[in-house]
RNA sequence: GCACCCGUAGCUCAGCUGGAUAGAGCGUUGCCCUCCGAAGGCAAAGGCCACACGUUCGAAUCGUGUCGGGUGCGCCA
């Protein structure tokens, strides 16, 4: 149940109803009338906008418009009074029955409160995280798990079929690297003195790979040349670093329904295909690329590269896919990555990166837009910095230091519901602070306390109210006389919690999970601010002596711990049912 | 030099595919526990929405430009 949604088909139903009298003239654009929650409380419970857009196509004053469109409305039951409001606004206020449904549609559909069908089944990958195998996870990686998994089980609530994915970059030099700083861990425990000179990977993470490397091999790497064994431990290791980031997502509760490989498109002809698809459209060739003005790099030289002409589609330069050496760059592999996904029939893609891959996006867009021919959106987004501070003090990350804060330590220390809530209060694109006393704080002051302390109080009442001996039943609850809650800080409680369905479309529509956590930061409050008033005003207490009033009293709170439940569900955080 | 992101209260940030008098938390000031969890609530003060034009009935929101901060920019991934 969306109670605006099926508002504005009321008012839409009326203005049709306007047009098939001649009140209005046929073929107006509707798609704009809304119906939105007024900033204003003063102003009602809801307002359209339908006379405003439409005066100008319609060729009729909004104020006449919002005239009519109020007398058709006023024969609508659930609308108890529709009056024109300053430029044109029509600004409706609901029967009150109406905010009693609310409720009584939460308390029965209860998990599944809110869920929309939107996305009308259509298939969604989601790739995020896609971190290099070459170590363990680290703070920034932590945001983009975070966010891509709540944006994903956003997506799942708004009714699409999504699929959780991780691009495994196991193709580059990278994981050369990996595998050489994996034999000198090797040699290590083999009783030598590792080597780990400059550009190979430090990290303590690696000497269990050497010990594993020993048992399986013994000594008989020791003192044959690179390629005798780089292949071998660069599979070896690759596969003991996914292991490793694989545990990390488990602590954060993220988990991916497909892992693809860099590695396994070479040699397969898949990105010899993917190119071979752009090149049919006319949109590679060879060429020499201008030097970057400004500062230029060091060693510029002019050279033929094959190029990727995304200019075609946006980009500000063509793009190289083949070094001169012959080798692909990446970004020929990602692009046949890309092209999978196309083919595996996705209406939809999603990459979430970190924000140093900002300049890769135009490029990443044009190559699905040439090879979906503009079929198949590509949503890019950027996941800003992670802040750390301890004691109010900036935390420094150092790999050299040693200072290097993993996923692990971040959830070990805060645990995983606080880690994800709090990155998840701030937009995508904007840095984030994150800081390891503030997170365990219990106050209001945390987020994450002060949402789930409000589902914890609705769980104390049901408990208390049991003990009583009152049925807080959903199916009992639901059944109580709801309507009789009609303090305004009772409806204000029950027009949030009506929000909650057209929140998830909106949060949905712009891929934007945050928003939610923001919603049920303002849920708690509202349920929060009802509790307190029961100190002064004691009608407005959940427990009543009478145990049909509690019924219809509770029922309101356990609607708003419904919803609460639902919105950390999306986030991947569990609800609490006690503070400790 | 170019591209992308950001600029909203003293601080940290929301702001709904453009809507009415721009919101929250922290901090400051003053209140509220014999009462379902005060781990909370109520109230006050605090704004040139960086700036300038433009589009529109209407702009924090869209466009262009300027200023300021961040990120990135051909054989790295």
């Amino acid at each position: 149940m969306n109670l605006f949604s099926d508002i504005r088909g009321a008012v839409i139903a009326s203005l049709e109803a306007m047009v098939a009298a001649g009140d209005l003239p046929a073929g107006l654009d509707m798609s704009n009338v809304a119906v939105e929650p007024p900033r204003d409380p003063a102003h009602g419970d809801m307002a359209t906008n339908a006379a405003m857009v439409l005066a100008k196509p319609a060729g009729k004053p909004p104020r006449a418009i919002a005239e009519a469109l109020a007398a058709h409305l006023g024969t609508d039951a659930r609308i108890a009074l529709a009056e024109v409001a300053g430029p044109g606004f029509l600004n409706l206020r609901l029967a009150p029955g109406v905010w009693a449904g609310v409720i009584r549609a939460a308390l029965a559909q209860r998990a599944d409160f809110g869920r929309s069908d939107m996305g009308g089944r259509a298939k969604v990958n989601v790739e995020f995280v896609s971190a290099n195998p070459t170590g363990p996870m680290h703070v920034g990686h932590t945001r983009g798990a975070v966010f891509g998994d709540a944006l994903a089980g956003l997506l799942d609530f708004a009714g699409y079929d999504v699929t959780r994915e991780y691009y495994i970059n196991d193709g580059g030099a990278q994981v050369d690297v990996l595998a050489r700083s994996a034999y000198e861990r090797y040699r290590e425990a083999n009783g030598l003195e590792p080597e780990i000179r400059e550009g190979l990977y430090p990290g303590d993470y690696l000497i269990p790979v050497g010990e594993a490397l020993k048992a399986k091999y013994g000594d008989s790497l020791l003192g044959k040349p690179e390629a005798d064994w780089l292949a071998e431990i660069r599979a070896f290791a690759t596969a003991e670093m996914m292991a490793m980031i694989r545990e990390d997502l488990a602590l954060l509760g993220v988990k991916m329904d497909v892992y693809s490989s860099e590695k396994a498109l070479y040699g397969t002809g898949k990105i010899e295909a993917a190119l071979e698809a752009l090149r049919a459209k006319g949109l590679i060739y060879e060429g020499v690329l201008e030097p970057p003005k400004g500062k230029l790099p060091e060693d510029w030289e002019e050279r033929e590269q094959t190029l990727f002409r995304s200019t075609a589609y946006g980009d500000d330069v063509d793009r190289p896919v083949m070094k001169s050496d012959g080798a692909w760059t990446y970004f020929a592999p990602d692009i046949a990555y890309h092209y999978d996904k196309v083919t595996r029939g996705f209406a939809q893609l999603i990459d979430v990166f970190g924000a140093d891959h900002g300049g890769y996006v135009k490029r990443m867009k044009a190559a699905v837009a040439a090879l979906s021919e503009n079929t198949v959106p590509l949503d890019i987004k950027l996941i800003q910095l992670v802040k750390l501070y301890k004691n109010g003090e900036p935390f420094k990350m150092s790999k050299r230091a040693g200072t290097f804060v993993t996923l692990r330590d971040v959830v070990e220390q805060a645990g995983a519901d606080v880690t994800r809530f709090v990155m998840l209060t701030r937009k995508n694109d904007a840095a984030l602070d994150f800081d390891f006393d503030k997170v365990l704080e219990q106050s209001k002051d945390n987020p994450v306390f002060y949402v789930q302390y409000a589902h914890a109080r609705v769980a104390s009442v049901l408990r208390k109210a049991a003990e009583q001996g009152i049925d807080v039943a959903d199916a009992t609850l639901a059944a109580a006389a709801i309507e009789g809650n009609d303090h305004p800080a009772e409806l204000e409680l029950a027009r949030k919690i009506a929000e909650w369905p057209r929140l998830v479309e909106i949060a949905a529509r712009s891929n934007e999970p945050h928003r939610i956590a923001f919603y049920l930061y303002e849920l708690a409050s509202d349920l929060h601010s009802l509790w307190n008033r029961g100190n002064d005003e004691t009608a407005l207490r959940f427990v009543q002596e009478d145990a049909a009033v509690s019924q219809a009293k509770i029922a309101q709170a356990r609607a708003a711990a419904v919803v609460i439940s639902a919105g950390l569900g999306i986030l991947g955080v569990t609800p609490a049912e006690e503070m400790r």
